[in-house]
DNA sequence: ACTTAGTTTAGAACTATTATAAAGTAGATA
DNA sequence: TATCTACTTTATAATAGTTCTAAACTAAGT
């Protein structure tokens, strides 16, 4: 492959040190998603239509489900599913929680909801994480 | 429309009181729907395979979702997904939470969880409501 | 440069769901 | 009870999101 910009080696690293193979639709794929200040939400055709729109080559939609898929097993991306039946993944994989607004989703940081009483796991079973979701309506 | 055993009159009642003929398909749903102890967790396709299994003449596709949506709509089932994009329905439509084990959802009772601290709604909103999902793994 | 295992790709296939429009039926009316 | 009509059911086609397939391509080791 070309060499790259060197601003990209964090993400072939990245890729690499998951068993990735970085390739160029890769770290294209995972530098639009990573580089960015924000954490944020999509579906796979959002990521597919927002990057093919500025590209001469497109990147296949086959290409892009593989790279989401491997980039959530390598534990870089958490998938949700809202009531329309399409995954959606946030780059925000640290736990926390959500308002679910007409199907807009907006962070809420872990530690803005504490919980004053929790039930056990069942018997065999221990708790991998716990999840809120704050559906909002408007207030008229 | 033949006249049916009483004990069904109920659904028959709750169809119409919805604006809902209650026709022979769906006052038999909502009999296998609603005539039992625990509120139960299905899927369309799961629902139509239990129920047809016993008839000889099926209840078609088309009406299962057709059913399944006006009740929903009636207030009477509650939809939510899973991360495999199929929805799922839950006969206990009061507030409650879940523990999400590998595809197998469990009904946790609203007064099992109480929040020592909870986030405002953006401006212009409100809480709808606030429901918690639980994911658990194997004790090992 | 050569090799090969891993990757990308277009397109077919699949699954859950929704739409269509023709046939059937509940319930009102006479 | 017979008739009428709007609502419902049904089989089937259509759609949307996703996964599969297998041929062409490419990263990276030799």
């Amino acid at each position: 492959m070309q060499k790259m910009n060197n601003k990209n080696q964090i993400f072939i690293d990245k890729l690499r040190s998951s068993g990735l193979r970085p390739t160029k639709q890769r770290v294209e794929i995972s530098t639009f998603l990573f580089k960015r200040k924000k954490t944020f939400h999509f579906t796979v055709e959002e990521l597919k239509n927002s990057m093919n729109l500025k590209r001469s080559k497109k990147i296949s939609t086959a290409t892009f489900y593989n790279t989401v898929h491997a980039l959530k097993s390598a534990g870089y991306l958490k998938e949700f599913s809202l009531e329309n039946n399409t995954s959606y993944y946030d780059t925000n994989i640290s736990s926390h929680h959500h308002f679910f607004d007409n199907g807009k989703v907006i962070d809420i940081k872990s530690d803005k909801i504490t919980f004053k009483k929790l039930p056990e796991a069942p018997k065999g079973k221990k708790i991998k994480n716990v999840e809120v979701v704050i559906r909002l309506e408007n207030n008229n």
